[in-house]
DNA sequence: ACAACTATTGCAACTCAGTCGCAACAAGTG
DNA sequence: CACTTGTTGCGACTGAGTTGCAATAGTTGT
């Protein structure tokens, strides 16, 4: 159950800039592709996709971009079960916190938001006196069309 | 708030050979390391452990026995919020699923074991109608002693 | 105890993701 | 428009994990 959560576009660039991050030709390709994603990108599709906005763009841009991105906590990373290879994969963060489902056998990922998530990031915080900042629950398994 | 659990030594080993899985020497000495371990190891980790039993024991069987685990369902793999490089940390499964929670400032590993964990998992199972085999919730943030 | 079958191993070479140092460059400031 | 400083492309590198292959060693049946 992917929840359809739309944003204006630009908005990433407007947010950086406003936290007084320098913005380049490359770092706007790299962000536009991530903001019009509509599935889960590794870095070297994030690569390919930005150097048509932008041919300049080189990989080690992508990955610092990743890596700024990520410590101003505008974008999650995943794994999703490794189903293809070690890589990660790359999300806006937006809205809910969601569970990453990946099924092993046709490898379709599913998204499922939860109150109990919520909650259980809640008594966590709680209970282990912790601050929270990323929260990165991924369930590998198999779907229903799957299991036989 | 780690569970002490303790589990009878080479019992790893006998549900391997239960399987029909073929017992050599540089198993039972991967087998050993991880079952005696008393934090998460990563693969070199486990590779040197291994050859203090076993001298011959080669990285590339060290991950091929880490694959058989993993596909066996015998052991999970981590990321521990990647705080010391790419790699992957393992730890045998025992009991119930616990959240691994990595404080980003001090790099101190806690692990939580919580009832509405178990609760979201059943709650997903239902609504998504999915079968889970492997459930990884891994949080990253500041502990109580490094958020000021 | 032994032969035969076949899974497993060590080795070395490889792939792939991600990182880093550095000189050239370009964004933002005044 | 010039200056400062953060950012970039490049290329070389690291480290994790994989693979093909010939040699080796569990296991099974006799």
């Amino acid at each position: 159950m992917p929840l359809p959560q739309t944003e204006i576009p630009g908005r990433l660039q407007a947010l950086l800039s406003e936290r007084g991050v320098r913005m380049t030709e490359q770092r706007r390709a790299i962000l536009s592709v991530i903001e019009t994603a509509n599935k889960h990108l590794d870095a070297s599709q994030i690569l390919r996709h930005a150097q048509k906005l932008d041919p300049s763009v080189d990989r080690s841009t992508v990955y610092r971009t990743l890596g700024l991105l990520k410590r101003h906590g505008m974008i999650d990373e995943l794994d999703l079960m490794h189903l293809k290879g070690e890589g990660h994969y790359y999300e806006r963060k937006l809205g809910r916190g969601h569970v990453h489902i990946a099924c092993l056998s046709c490898g379709k990922i599913t998204e499922f938001v939860s109150e109990r998530f919520d909650s259980l990031k809640r008594q966590l915080e709680q209970e282990c006196r912790f601050h929270i900042l990323v929260a990165r629950l991924e369930v590998g398994g198999y779907c229903s069309a799957c299991r036989r």
